[in-house]
DNA sequence: TATTGTTATACTCTATAACTATA
DNA sequence: TATAGTTATAGAGTATAACAATA
């Protein structure tokens, strides 16, 4: 009945992502919470790396909010033993952040559990989940 | 090499959403920025209905949070003029919210915004996007 | 007694602006 | 001068506990 804009289907299944990823919010805030942790918090253990330790700046890009809070996001972070600050020797404004070894255990075990395919993903068919990876492949790029 | 889990087809595919969906976060600051709210009060107004007046505590678990973080959302709402509280006759402990005139119209307008599907999807052939959107269906449940 | 919503409290996230120390 | 990170500040989101009004 005329609502074309509703039911194009690129609009049908962005409105269905939103619905999918909000529907997600406690799981996150109650893992976060397991390991004394906020989801914030998580997400920037999340957007740290083992294998190439980070600016400041760079998780600031990642977490998509200002220098100014990642100061405290990683204070937090570090009083729990979980990354350290160490500044570089060729630019000593630069810190980069390392993970310990509580930090690299803890962040497995998060990653374990935000990456497990939530039920609505679990209800699809194997063909299906090869079928809505192979779509998501093409639309987040070659990469 | 031997990292099966990694490779699993619902892993990929959720770990792949989970990387769409943060690549979001700026655009919804943004919007919200541009009406004077903030996030979680866009959120707030998303779950709102213009034909059926919701509850403080039905809010309350749509945004999945505690309801004494709702009153402060709405205390905010309605000092922009958005939102209206109303006690129910016939449970007057139980205050139904109601969208204004300006309510609408901003609600409208960021729903609008948010459904609109992002560059990543819209990179995809319509047929691409009618199969993504009916896995989503499928997998979100027959409604 | 139980439930709906509010208040009080303490902590976290948030951006802006001003600052320090490097470069 | 410019940049990386911090501090200060004010506002918003967060859960917990205690409370008022109503059922």
């Amino acid at each position: 009945m005329a609502t074309r804009a509703r039911t194009d289907p690129a609009t049908e299944a962005w409105t269905l992502l939103i619905k999918l990823m909000w529907s997600q919010r406690g799981r996150l805030a109650a893992w976060a919470g397991e390991e004394g942790l906020s989801p914030m918090q998580v997400h920037a253990l999340r957007h740290l790396d083992p294998e190439r330790p980070v600016a400041m700046s760079e998780l600031a890009e990642s977490l998509v909010c200002d220098a100014s809070n990642v100061t405290g996001i990683v204070d937090r972070l570090e009083s729990h033993g979980l990354v350290e600050r160490r500044s570089t020797p060729e630019d000593r404004r630069v810190k980069r952040l390392f993970l310990t070894e509580a930090g690299e255990l803890t962040r497995g075990r998060l990653l374990g559990r935000m990456h497990a395919p939530p039920p609505e993903l679990r209800a699809l068919t194997p063909a299906e989940q090869r079928q809505l990876r192979d779509l998501l492949r093409r639309a987040l790029g070659p990469a």
